[in-house]
RNA sequence: GCCCCCAUCGUCUAGAGGCCUAGGACACCACCCUUUCAAGGUGGCGGCACGGGUUCGAAUCCCGUUGGGGGUGCCA
């Protein structure tokens, strides 16, 4: 159901929109701040505008300076670059304020706002005798001074406050039910609602496109750009992404964090492409796109107003698209760090993946010659070292079950043996191999299918893996014999 | 409790009153291809939450119900 909104009050100042990301440092990436992040910077792409990126740390209990970093990181992996002319920031919410407060100070000389004196627990203790929740207003007509422990609350006036909001259209709020909202701690130190503002206003937003948790903060934050400004921002409020219980995402229980992704070998471009598909589509019957496109298409008006399950298949799914797509000098790079435990990104904020093998063992020209068979095999980066173990391990580790099940058959060492003897000597090459496995298995009246296994797991230590003699001629021909010998021994 | 938002396959979505016998993607299943496993190809399964209106005609507009979610702090 989408409902058009009928009229959007321009409110770029001086032609140029700004738009703004305002996260807090208290923990690793969030997938959703990532979209939300998206969201603003192709709006700023689009429209030759600004993305603010402004970290707001006034919560000294939850804050974390090295989050920060992590923040513009994770940002920056994603293609929002602090370099890039529209970006502008960080900008640090604590630097600020002085400024929160004396516009704090404006609205309480201006009868805006006024100090109450109640504690929580007397205001709890009222609310239970008059059976209405919430705080009533009790020092609205007081006209007490500012003192310490006093709390500075706006003046919340009567009648309605219409929200004008690009993805859902008008939403009304009765401000009855808006009680007077705390400006200022009794410590004087300014509350998110008021720094949000402030901030906004001083660093000239036009456009506020943020989570739908914030929706209901809105009327608020409205009443304070009509009461310290006069204009109001552009409104948007996106739908949440969920888990599969259908809960907001949390750090605490999901797998939220954007750098955890990278290290498991999603790519960037995979991530921006799936997380643009929560809540949006591109035209037409694909969803794979690329990035430009996303400029061009992306329209808020066109954002679905349901929260979005956040599909680690799906993603995975998009992620296997990309890998596929890409050249195989570019897949081998990209392998890199998974390869040599080097990290080569963004700067880590976790440990670097690390390789199964010696490095001095990894041979990136051997890799080369096999990562064309990977790349179509694996949907994470991570899973490409178990796919090649074998070459750079000294030995092949061994999964007994398949090993177990590969020489079961009565043909299965036999067969193997006679398969050593002619590889032992002539051309060593895969279609050479081939060949001779071939043959082996006509004389043997086993299909190369099932003659493959025992040959496998002899070599590569599993059952599944690259294409077996793409896979050995790589291995070398001495390096074959002495694992099938060993697994010839082995199985008796 | 109160306020707000939301509702198309299991999931993400297309859908702006007739193009809808509801399209695509992920997942799942089958088949084809095939040296395992993938990839690729073909096909299949599967949905407009419910009830009332409005209309010649409703997935689409309105109302209600139900269900979900978010917010309700001297957190951000």
């Amino acid at each position: 159901m989408r409902q058009l909104v009928s009229h959007v009050v321009s409110n770029v100042v001086n032609g140029t929109p700004r738009y703004r990301f305002a996260p807090s440092p208290t923990g690793f990436f969030h997938v959703g701040g990532a979209r939300t992040a998206l969201y603003n910077w192709i709006l700023a792409l689009q429209t030759n505008g600004v993305f603010v990126l402004r970290i707001e740390d006034t919560d000294e209990s939850r804050n974390e300076p090295q989050w920060t970093q992590g923040i513009i990181d994770a940002l920056a992996w994603i293609g929002i670059n602090g370099n890039d002319p529209h970006f502008e920031g960080p900008y640090f919410q604590s630097a600020n304020a002085a400024a929160h407060v004396a516009a704090a100070h404006r609205l309480f000389e201006s009868g805006r706002a006024y100090y109450c004196d109640l504690t929580s627990e007397q205001i709890q203790e009222r609310a239970k005798a008059s059976g209405k929740p919430g705080y009533d207003g009790f020092s609205r007509d007081r006209n007490l001074e500012a003192g310490p422990g006093r709390v500075l609350r706006f003046r919340v006036p009567e009648g309605v406050t219409v929200v004008h909001d690009e993805v859902r259209g008008r939403v009304e709020f009765d401000n009855a039910t808006l009680e007077d909202f705390v400006l200022l701690r009794g410590n004087g130190s300014p509350i998110f609602n008021l720094a949000n503002v402030v901030d906004d206003l001083t660093m000239n937003i036009t456009h506020v496109v943020r989570a739908e948790e914030h929706l209901p903060n809105t009327p608020k934050q409205q009443m304070l750009w009509e009461a310290l400004a006069g204009r109001v921002p552009v409104w948007a409020h996106v739908p949440v992404l969920v888990n599969e219980q259908r809960k907001k995402l949390s750090k605490r229980r999901d797998k939220v964090a954007l750098e955890q992704y990278r290290d498991e070998g999603v790519l960037p471009e995979a991530m921006v492409n799936y997380l643009m598909t929560l809540g949006w589509a591109p035209p037409g019957d694909v969803e794979i796109v690329d990035f430009a496109t996303i400029v061009r298409e992306f329209k808020l008006s066109a954002v679905n107003h349901s929260s979005a399950f956040f599909d680690i298949k799906k993603l995975n799914s998009f992620n296997g698209d990309y890998i596929r797509k890409l050249s195989i000098d570019q897949f081998v790079a990209a392998c890199d760090p998974w390869l040599t435990g080097v990290r080569t990104a963004v700067a880590a904020v976790g440990d670097p993946p690390s390789a199964p093998w010696p490095a001095e063992r990894f041979d990136r020209s051997v890799f080369l010659r096999i990562a064309p068979h990977v790349q179509t095999r694996v949907a994470l980066l991570s899973e490409v070292p178990a796919m090649v173990d074998f070459l750079f391990l000294p030995d092949a580790p061994i999964d007994s079950v398949a090993f177990d099940k590969a020489f079961a058959a009565q043909w299965a060492v036999p067969a193997l043996r006679a398969i050593r003897d002619r590889i032992s000597v002539g051309e060593w090459g895969s279609d050479a191999l081939k060949a001779v496995v071939e043959a082996v298995g006509v004389e043997h009246g086993v299909k190369l299918g099932k003659l493959q296994a025992p040959l496998r797991v002899a070599t590569t230590g599993r059952s599944v893996g690259p294409p077996l003699f793409e896979s050995l001629e790589v291995l070398g021909r001495d390096e074959t014999l002495r694992r099938v010998d060993a697994a010839l021994t082995r199985a008796g």
